[in-house]
DNA sequence: CTAATCGTGTTGAGAGCTCAACTATTCCCG
DNA sequence: CGGGAATAGTTGAGCTCTCAACACGATTAG
């Protein structure tokens, strides 16, 4: 337990402007999905990574990890979504443990519709804020902590914290 | 209403990693404050203004707006910081509609205790990780970002949305 | 084959946040 | 001064998230 490296005035600036600016940013996402599509943003990235999947379908614990989801909130937030219509959950057929969550094309309907208003509030909040020198070092920056952050180098699994 | 402007792969590339980067850090940054010290990240902001102010005293208004709290938010979390006797409310003297909110002295000595332990994970998960020169790079994207998001340029206000 | 262990997913309780509605006070303007 | 609008703060419902505990199928060691 060695002394602790306090911060000195610049990096407290940079941490509580970070924090500012980070906030202020969700706020901004998360009401613009919630009022254009009811949804939150956590959901609509769920949304988006079943899209992207080969017929539409993942199995829980993949979709848990490439949604940065624990396996608990990635339970309630489908359990919602299926009720919703949006997703549907089946069994996996070669894992009797194992669910497939598959988007409905309702749901993915319903994704297209809320995509135009959700990227505009990310371009006009984010990358038109920013020159693209600015761009190109917050990819670095972002590389940088999400590889320092967990092992895995891209869509990073968070687990349920098992005791023990 | 005009075609929406969507993001190209690089762009896309960087808000993904962004997107990571944020979720996994302020991920830590919570599960290690509500460990450490019991409290969320958004408590630990509150007893922080609190214990900058003159005389650790503020008014819910100036508290709410220093801490990126919407009222309604502010109201609830003082009411759990007071049951857990860390923070004491009393009516504002000039203005009869106010509330007065004061660390107390368990509040800061707790707070004295947690910080160690925050700092050291904020120093670790974000500073350790970067560059002097991505560090100025952050403050820079950060402050353009936070200056954009909000009308005043340092700790602006997130209030309710009150309707109409 | 069986028993321990691991992996997968769910559940329920408790906590925090948002939203809308509400009370009470103060400000502003005629 | 009087009345409407704005400001300060609270409240409760509904939703999402976390945490811990759980159920059950898969895997592996003996």
């Amino acid at each position: 337990m060695s002394d602790t490296r306090w911060l000195n005035a610049e990096e407290q600036q940079t941490w509580r402007s970070f924090l500012t600016a980070t906030r202020l940013f969700f706020d901004r996402i998360d009401r613009q999905l919630q009022n254009g599509a009811g949804l939150p943003h956590a959901y609509y990235e769920i949304l988006t990574r079943l899209s992207e999947a080969p017929d539409r379908t993942l199995r829980m614990s993949q979709l848990a990890t490439t949604s940065l989801s624990s396996r608990s909130r990635l339970s309630h937030a489908v359990a919602r979504l299926e009720e919703s219509g949006w997703v549907r959950r089946r069994p996996c057929p070669t894992d009797k443990r194992g669910q497939l969550a598959e988007l409905t094309a309702e749901g993915f309907a319903r994704l297209e519709a809320a995509a135009p208003g959700h990227v505009e509030e990310v371009r006009s909040s984010l990358f038109d804020v920013l020159t693209p020198e600015q761009q190109r070092s917050l990819r670095e920056i972002s590389d940088a902590l999400a590889a320092h952050l967990s092992d895995s180098p891209v869509w990073p699994a968070v687990a349920d914290r098992d005791p023990g």
